[in-house]
RNA sequence: GGGCCUGUAGCUCAGGUGGCUAGAGCGCACCCCUGAUAAGGGUGAGGUCGUAAGUUCAACUCUUACCAGGCCCA
């Protein structure tokens, strides 16, 4: 310690010389103090002899009898309350539950919120796949609470939940369950094995969020496989349609020839595959010198390099790295450019002789540039990609945007057709209307078969300079093990530019409230850069996309009055009569083709994105059927909906309603394990909400997602558990307090008015009503984990150590109807109110449980989730407002309690006093703290817990403190040492307050 | 590899527009109490503010690079 420090610290203790105990060794004294102690332990009193008793009635003065046997103990009013320290969660929430359910709790807090401004957060449906894990249990969570606050606050805020159940992870779950036997399954058939595993997960998950102690209107959630919601769906996919939005288009996609499918990402295995691999030029067209000046007058060449040679048909740019260095290789007369870093790689494969380079320049300088098809009449056009690397190769890469996805997404960018001269069987054929025709030898071969016969014509056509077989890793079926290929296929897409739906979406971002504000920029850019969304997907498990199409001609059945009439169908029947009937069933009698009278019509086969279904969720439920209005308030979803539900929702919204749905939009961070790490089973760092829950109970779940910091990545470890377990105890016992001590206090009957209260317990009101004022604005702006952190550390900093320990003597030794004690049971009752229905939304169960325990006023709601906040003025109603001004001595005071506490340690540490009641403080001040201390000279000894304090003015710092042994005599029922020991001859060992006391435990017997 | 984000004591969090010895609660250590008792109280020790440069009279706060981690793409 430093001298600084000690100067700062109290002074010196002082030993009284008139305390013989201050000679002696510190050991002696203890030791001494305790034998003390000991004989005054459990006082047995005969007082009977003494006293006899009185006649009743008018003129004689009344004696009470006391027992002849008596335990001051009883005397004493401890704490009595059946809210029992250990929280046994695991019993207490599903009883709870339980109640709630039976009670009604939801559809009463929707009848008492009625008329109040609306606040409705919209939920995200969850997939209903596989259970729940933390990230669910945050989010979930994290919903409840604004929900519960808003609820608090004085909003009628309904929730209800919903589940995300098209989609090709339970097709291909449905698939492999049933196996061989889907073969003889027709579509309806399977759809329904699909449902049924949805509900099963909708179920499963459903009730781990109910206990949770999410509440919502869990009995009627919204399911996207609903025929109310499917219906919704396929009612919006109708208004694009109608308004103009969609287009068919191409697009390439994994695609199975054996099979004839498509097939998703996750329906591709990666197996090694054997493929021939060629260097092939391309002989530039364009001016040389536009490149670099050094190759005017030269014969140059693109070079490119693929494991596919049945795509060069399809070859329609080359792409280069705009940031890559790129060298000019003279060797025998051609110049080829390739990419600096693999030029002698591909000179030594190619057998270039000599070569020397003339020239580098950066990739974007091929930009523009136009090279010639080898074989077919069509130019190349030199494009910029980053997709390009330098791995393998040449550095340049041959672009077929008709047969893979990052060629697509160049041939999207560059306005390149998207040319797939391959059918379903993997044919080559003749398209129509395509630039430059395919060599005959290639049409009717299968890709495998065009593979050497490509090589052969470049061979040909002397633009082949090298050939080699490689070994790679390459997408199979998954379930026919054959190598697939990508293929431009038809799709359906919405067109961003169509209406201006880029332009009005990005203005829209503008108007939300973002939360944290980078969500704007994250999703303005993604929105602004994306392509045309393709809304198609080749499977069954979803709802179909409405159109039909002439079998004569072709052509396509769109008028919104006819698809209407379908869409209706679904509402009643769910989309799965798309799968049971005919097209002429479904559409409207009398139906003729508009191009050419055709009455026979086909359906369409392709099914709707989910994020389509899940993107048109505000249609469904903000409308008239869940009695809520769009727009919602606000979405809460993790980082990763900005590309997903954030940005479907976002869609549809500005597609069809010309708004956002949602007006802020809010995200959560991703859970993590206490290093910081994503949870995976590969890691095997995964925290199982269910373990938790058993263990500890959900209440702990919802502290820790109090605790944190929402918007950011959150952590949860063992140690965090921990913590969190030692920070509901604390929590809970403050509670535990409070009830304990109001247990023989009506406030109804036995509260005092404020002005009359003891200004200690007026100054806690104080506190607690900046407490109340802060957190009703940190419930306002989500910023739950301030809540959590104010609401914990008023219950240590202020209640446990500073009022509840200064409130101690007087709750316990005071007369039990003393004006002094209920003046501290009436702080105590407002201070726990308020308390119980702060952390109702947080600590939901344990919040209830206090409120059941609690003696409420006349016409308080049954459950805590049914009362609103509490205001600060409610806190302290009937304050006077210069009782309001003293508030500053108090905080002074507590200063002064600190400094005396420090002095109080060092006399402890020294072995001169254990507890702090075997003290007397003297003071010693100057300045206007002495008249202050003066002032609350009186009630110095309570607030220092001390036997009793002495003040004078002589200090020459600004305070001084001395501690010395308390005079006097202990007593024995309130422990303090006073000189008035007994004073009333029938209690020999009490001090006169404490004998005041005892009297009002026995009857009055002059009744 | 690209876009966006995070990194203050063991833990969870505070630290407007750069400015006194960087705060809180918990935990930890030591002590006390035994009438909140598988509770309660006191005192104290913990941080070169991810790292390194730079701008500035002055940076936890501004810039750049790097490291670690996260989400989304590729």
């Amino acid at each position: 310690m430093s001298p600084a420090r000690r100067s700062c610290a109290a002074l010196p203790v002082e030993r009284n010389p008139a305390n013989g105990a201050s000679r002696a060794p510190a050991r002696n004294r203890s030791r001494r103090l305790k034998s003390c102690e000991s004989m005054t332990i459990v006082m047995l009193l005969r007082r009977g002899k003494v006293c006899k008793p009185a006649p009743a009635g008018p003129g004689f003065v009344t004696i009470k009898r006391y027992p002849d046997r008596m335990d001051l103990k009883k005397t004493v009013n401890l704490p009595k309350t059946d809210f029992s320290m250990k929280a046994n969660l695991g019993q207490l929430e599903p009883r709870l539950l339980e109640h709630w359910q039976q009670t009604g709790l939801y559809q009463k807090i929707r009848a008492s919120s009625a008329g109040r401004p609306r606040y409705v957060l919209h939920d995200g449906p969850p997939y209903a796949n596989g259970n729940i894990h933390l990230g669910h249990v945050f989010n979930k969570t994290l919903k409840d609470f604004i929900v519960k606050s808003k609820t608090m606050a004085g909003f009628d805020s309904p929730y209800v939940p919903g589940w995300d159940c098209h989609g090709l992870p339970i097709e291909i779950k449905v698939d492999s369950e049933l196996g061989s036997k889907k073969a003889q399954m027709t579509a309806a058939q399977i759809r329904k094995a699909c449902r049924a595993y949805a509900q099963k997960y909708v179920d499963l998950q459903k009730k781990d969020f109910i206990r949770l102690g999410v509440f919502g209107d869990w009995e009627h959630p919204y399911l996207t496989m609903s025929p109310r919601y499917q219906a919704v769906i396929a009612r919006a996919f109708v208004d694009f349609l109608d308004q103009g939005y969609v287009y068919k288009g191409l697009k390439p996609v994994h695609w199975c020839m054996q099979c004839r499918t498509a097939l998703a990402e996750a329906e591709v295995e990666y197996e090694n595959h054997s493929s021939p691999s060629i260097w092939v030029r391309f002989p530039l067209t364009s001016e040389p010198e536009a490149i670099d000046p050094l190759l005017k007058g030269k014969k140059v060449y693109g070079v490119i390099w693929t494991t596919t040679p049945w795509t060069i048909p399809a070859n329609m740019a080359i792409a280069y790295h705009p940031q890559f260095e790129y060298s000019a290789v003279a060797a025998a007369g051609d110049v080829y450019i390739v990419a600096s870093e693999l030029a002698k790689a591909t000179g030594d494969l190619c057998g270039w002789v000599e070569p020397k380079e003339l020239a580098r320049f950066a990739g974007s300088k091929v930009e523009g540039a136009v090279f010639r098809h080898p074989f077919v009449e069509r130019d190349s056009g030199g494009i910029l990609a980053d997709h390009v690397t330098l791995e393998q190769g040449t550095g340049a890469v041959h672009t077929a945007p008709g047969h893979g996805h990052e060629d697509y997404m160049s041939g999207v960018q560059y306005g390149i057709d998207i040319y797939c001269p391959v059918d379903g069987a993997g044919r080559m054929y003749h398209v129509e209307n395509a630039k430059g025709r395919l060599p005959e030898t290639l049409i009717g071969k299968t890709v495998w078969e065009a593979n050497p016969l490509v090589t052969g014509l470049l061979r040909e056509q002397g633009h082949l300079l090298a050939e080699k077989r490689i070994d790679h890793s390459y997408p199979h079926c998954w379930r026919c093990h054959k190598p697939t290929i990508f293929r431009g296929t038809e799709q359906w897409f919405i067109g961003m530019e169509r209406n201006g739906l880029r332009e009005r979406t990005l203005e829209a971002i503008r108007k939300i409230k973002w939360m944290p504000g980078w969500g704007e920029e994250r999703i303005y850019n993604m929105i602004a850069t994306r392509p045309d969304w393709c809304i198609s997907r080749q499977r069954i498990w979803g709802v179909p996309i409405v159109v039909f199409s002439c079998t004569g001609c072709k052509h396509r059945v769109e008028e919104k009055k006819i698809l209407d009439h379908v869409v209706d169908q679904f509402a009643e029947h769910s989309a799965d009569v798309w799968y049971e009937k005919s097209a002429d069933e479904l559409l409207p009698a009398g139906v003729k083709c508009a191009n050419c009278g055709g009455a026979e019509f086909e359906k369409e086969k392709d099914i709707l994105d989910v994020w389509f279904d899940s993107g048109s969720s505000h249609l469904a439920v903000l409308s008239e059927g869940y009695g809520l209005e769009w727009p919602s308030e606000i979405y809460l979803e993790g980082p990763d909906q900005h590309r997903g539900w954030f940005h479907s929702s976002l869609l549809v919204g500005v597609g069809l309603k010309g708004g956002s749905p949602y007006k802020e939009c809010a995200t959560n961070g991703w859970t993590l394990d206490g290093e910081g790490r994503a949870m995976s089973k590969s890691l095997g760092n995964v925290i199982e909400p269910d373990k938790i829950i058993k263990q500890h109970g959900a209440e702990l779940l919802r502290l820790w997602v109090a605790s944190v910091e929402f918007h950011e990545d959150v952590r949860l470890s063992d140690t965090i558990l921990t913590r969190l377990t030692e920070a509901y105890r604390k929590l809970r016992n403050t509670l535990r307090y409070a009830l304990g001590n109001l247990h023989d206090f009506d406030p109804s009957r036995d509260a005092v008015p404020v002005a009359e209260m003891r200004e200690i317990d007026q100054w806690i009101l104080i506190r607690c009503e900046q407490l109340v004022s802060r957190c009703r604005e940190w419930y306002g702006n989500f910023a739950f984990h301030r809540v959590y952190q104010a609401l914990y550390n008023f219950a240590t900093t202020d209640l446990s150590a500073v009022y509840f320990d200064v409130l101690k003597d007087r709750l316990y030794t005071a007369g039990p109807d003393s004006r002094a004690r209920r003046s501290a049971q009436t702080a105590l009752h407002r201070v726990h109110c308020a308390l119980v229905r702060l952390l109702a939304p947080l600590v939901s169960f344990t919040a209830e449980e206090a409120w059941q325990h609690t003696r409420l006023p006349e016409g308080s709601p049954e459950s805590v989730h049914l009362a609103q906040f509490p205001t600060p003025d409610e806190v302290t109603e009937g304050l006077p407002p210069e009782h309001r001004l003293r508030a500053a001595s108090w905080e002074r005071l507590m200063q002064v309690r600190d400094t005396v506490l420090k002095s109080l340690e060092i006399a402890r540490q020294e072995k001169f006093i254990g507890a702090p009641l075997e003290a007397l403080v003297h003071l010693r001040a100057n300045g206007d703290l002495l008249p202050l201390l003066r002032q609350y000279e009186a009630e110095l000894p309570a607030l220092f817990i001390v036997s009793e304090v002495s003040l004078d003015g002589h200090a020459e710092t600004n305070l001084g403190v001395h501690v010395e042994r308390a005079t006097g005599v202990k007593c024995e029922r309130c422990w303090k040492y006073t000189h008035d020991i007994g004073s009333d001859p029938r209690l020999p060992t009490v001090c006169k307050p404490c004998a005041e006391a005892v009297e009002s435990f026995f009857p009055d017997q002059t009744a």
